[in-house]
DNA sequence: AGCGGTGTATCACATGTTATGATACACCCA
DNA sequence: TGGGTGTATCATAACATGTGATACACCGCT
């Protein structure tokens, strides 16, 4: 578990997915779950990628990704910021939450299981109950 | 939807995926869902490539991979057969199912959803039910 | 023994994604 | 004006994916 800080922050990247789609995903997970206030700084490009040990062309694309996705605003010269629309944010968690339910289901009923088989399935799935 | 058939057999491709993937997972669900008999021939890596307007190499590829998760027999010289055990078939589709709802719930966990939260949000799902 | 249908291996090649490393430019604020 | 921002653009590399082609290994059948 290679955890990197940079503020309050902490990442954990590993080579099992694109790195700047970590990045991103680990900033929705952050703001979504109120461990980033709304409005706040986030590091800057050179910042991060000094601290994650990646190129600040890598941090670039995942800073690019998440002001297309809404969930940050870029101000040339000043920085980049969680957007500071509750609304924006609360859209953004419904929508990705959305998109991995609609997958998950397809990709189960794609293995022949009901979504009452499902509802079974997750009701006794133990396992991360302790984060 | 473009859709390619070979013998009983009915193929979707698209380009959001590699297609050796989509082959593989086809298969996999027509198996799960009995769709093809256990023990089966499936067609020749030739035949099916030119069904697919693919290489031979592209469904060698999908077809190594069947094998490797134990999905197929490959008798060289004969063809490609669907494994006839059962069990084979069963251990394969709870661990598919069992990762499928691992990530899934990881991915809900990280967006702040607790367990009850996605049980009611998969009850409130109406989508593929007409399928 | 030979033929035809299988799976298999190995090239060369092309394309797209991901990431690095470097450089330069544009903008903002103190 | 300087220093910190975001941004754009190169060149380069590694890897995954897919194509196209060729050759080989194996099996069953006649």
């Amino acid at each position: 578990m290679d955890e990197r800080r940079v503020g309050s922050l902490s990442f954990r990247i590993d080579y099992s997915q694109p790195i700047y789609e970590q990045i991103v995903q680990q900033f929705q997970s952050s703001v979504v779950k109120g461990e980033i206030e709304r409005g706040s700084k986030i590091p800057s490009v050179r910042e991060l990628a000094q601290a994650l040990h990646v190129t600040p062309n890598t941090v670039m694309h995942a800073y690019q990704e998440m002001e297309r996705s809404g969930l940050t605003e870029t101000r040339r010269g000043q920085g980049t910021f969680i957007t500071s629309s509750q609304e924006q944010i609360e859209q953004l968690r419904t929508k990705l939450a959305d998109v991995a339910i609609q997958q998950f289901m397809q990709r189960m009923s794609d293995l022949g299981y009901s979504k009452r088989d499902i509802l079974r399935l997750i009701e006794a799935n133990e396992r991360d109950e302790e984060r």
